[in-house]
DNA sequence: AAACATTAGTGCCAGAATGGCACCAATAAA
DNA sequence: TTTATTGGTGCCATTCTGGCACTAATGTTT
């Protein structure tokens, strides 16, 4: 470890905001930090931080030395990735992060192809629905359901991702077939939700065109895809579903779509972020894998879901 | 070692066109140059160097990576700088080049003072009358006579250079005084010669101002002053001096000035000569005690030569 | 207040990396 | 042909790294 990488690592610390944090994100030993943030002053001969027993704050030499480590960490990757260019084979280690449910469904195909066809190249995939900072955590490629707002990422649309209406026929035999949006009110509603995110009402476009929200009754909650289709499919709930929840293997014969006529806009698409600057071969391969996989036009989910062009379309005059 | 590290030192390899000439640089075996270069091809996955066995040429990749390892050293040389401002003391290693005349005479006396008020500043001098690339051998500071033409690099006066011409009583008393230049043609005369230079004749300016150029007929040629000084003393040459030769201590007692009423311009100045960069505090300390000792108006070496302020001047009107 | 958890820092130690030496192979110079 | 120089490689002592266990200090929770 040399002048450059503890710079580098000084700029991890920061941006962690806490020497552990730095080290998780290596997978190293805190102390590792600790002791080269040492010899990075030593070898320096200033104070980077000022350390109380449990936390830091930096100098203004430690300000400026990170500012330097940033630009110095630009212009590595920037060669390294140059280099990457003379590459025929694509090789090295992928990192990815994606929504557990698209790693899960979408990713993971893809991945088994890739490593058949190109066997260098190590792939580490983070199924996380948490957004995290590519950059500062080093991924190369995120896939996202809806456009992220760094604008030092660049957002790809994959596909796009409509919104359906589905419930049990038991479920409908039970609790009567809704007949309009406002109807939807009053009957139990399975409802995705995380801790950043909570569907309790349905974006819709009304006769006239203006978009409206109809308020829902959630009974279950949750963020995981498979768990609000188990309730689904217990017949006591209905939910509204993203597309891009049907993936191959998912047992759609059951459910059937409510309230067909009404014109419910596309939900956010799904999205591939990268950073803003030229791929490494890996990296655009992969992506290019994954579009084809997903569907150039057609997205693979709607294979899932016959006549889903007609469905919730605005009204033909 | 890292990336970086590696990076540096095949930009190095590069820059002395040989592997042996970059170990030699750094003063580690040129083992460590060849596997090091050699972890970095692996490390790229790029064959950077085409080998043959007893030298090389960069591949198409290995050239970009050159011009990249010259930003990151850049960016790494400035990101150092710029902690060392933040230094109240100064410290490190101070690297001087000088000739070695000026080093033995005009920078031992302040580098021994100077290393007195700076115990933590190490110092590494030089003394080589041959040019060297400051850039590439990594000097801080080299002190030279005559303005260097790299323009990448700053040179700074630091003191006039009168021109003498010399001889002893002895000398004077057995040859004739000579009363015009062109007497000086029968002499013999000692003179300043290396590799690079010779003096084979004397500037002058006549009594119509045009310069012109008297030969002289050279009988003993050396590199070095006191070799030049012992000649003319055993009385039988006479020599042309630039002023900085008579440092302290030079005895000067027995030389006289010939044709003192003849104009001649001032040889090349000293020079300072460093990076065109931000200098650390132990360069610029140094520097300035350099140009205290030499003296800031009247170099320190005309102290040795009475009157000379009149010889050799611009006819008065 | 007290117990607890989390933070940075340190000493110790096994394992990895470094850098020097001796030697080899190839090629240019004498 | 001989010699010298260059890059490359295997071996080895030394140095450095990074993980573990532990300490000290300071917020946080009970």
């Amino acid at each position: 470890m040399d002048t450059t990488s503890r710079l580098i690592m000084l700029l991890e610390v920061v941006e962690q905001g806490s020497f552990s944090k730095a080290a998780e994100l290596r997978n190293i030993d805190r102390s590792v930090i600790s002791k080269q943030i040492g010899k990075l002053e030593e070898e320096l001969g200033v104070r980077l931080l000022n350390r109380t027993t449990r936390s830091f704050s930096l100098t203004a030499a430690g300000a400026e030395m990170v500012k330097k480590a940033a630009d110095l960490r630009l212009l590595l990757q920037d060669t390294v990735q140059l280099a990457e260019n003379y590459h025929q084979e694509p090789r090295g280690l992928l990192r990815i992060t994606a929504s557990s449910y698209i790693g899960q469904h979408y990713l993971m195909p893809v991945i088994n192809d890739f490593q058949k066809r190109f066997p260098q190249v190590s792939v580490e995939i983070r199924m996380d629905d948490r957004v995290v900072d590519m950059i500062s955590e080093g991924y190369d490629l995120a896939f996202r359901v809806g456009e992220p707002r760094d604008s030092s990422l660049v957002a790809r649309k994959i596909a796009r991702n409509k919104m359906l209406i589905l419930a049990t026929q038991r479920f409908i035999d039970t609790y009567g077939e809704p007949k309009t949006m406002a109807d939807l009110a009053d009957l139990p509603a399975a409802s995705y939700s995380s801790s950043h995110l909570r569907f309790e009402a349905i974006s819709y476009i009304d006769e006239n065109g203006k978009p409206q929200e109809q308020p829902i009754t959630p009974v279950f909650r949750s963020n995981d895809a498979e768990a609000l289709m188990s309730k689904v499919l217990s017949h006591t709930a209905f939910f509204t579903a993203p597309a891009f929840f049907f993936a191959d293997g998912v047992d759609t014969e059951q459910l059937v779509p409510l309230l067909t006529h009404v014109n419910l806009p596309d939900y956010s698409a799904v999205y591939a972020v990268y950073p803003h600057r030229d791929l490494p071969v890996r990296t655009r391969l992969f992506l290019d894998a994954a579009r084809h996989y997903i569907g150039e036009h057609k997205p693979r989910w709607e294979l899932n879901i016959p006549g889903i062009e007609q469905l919730y379309q605005p009204k033909a005059k």
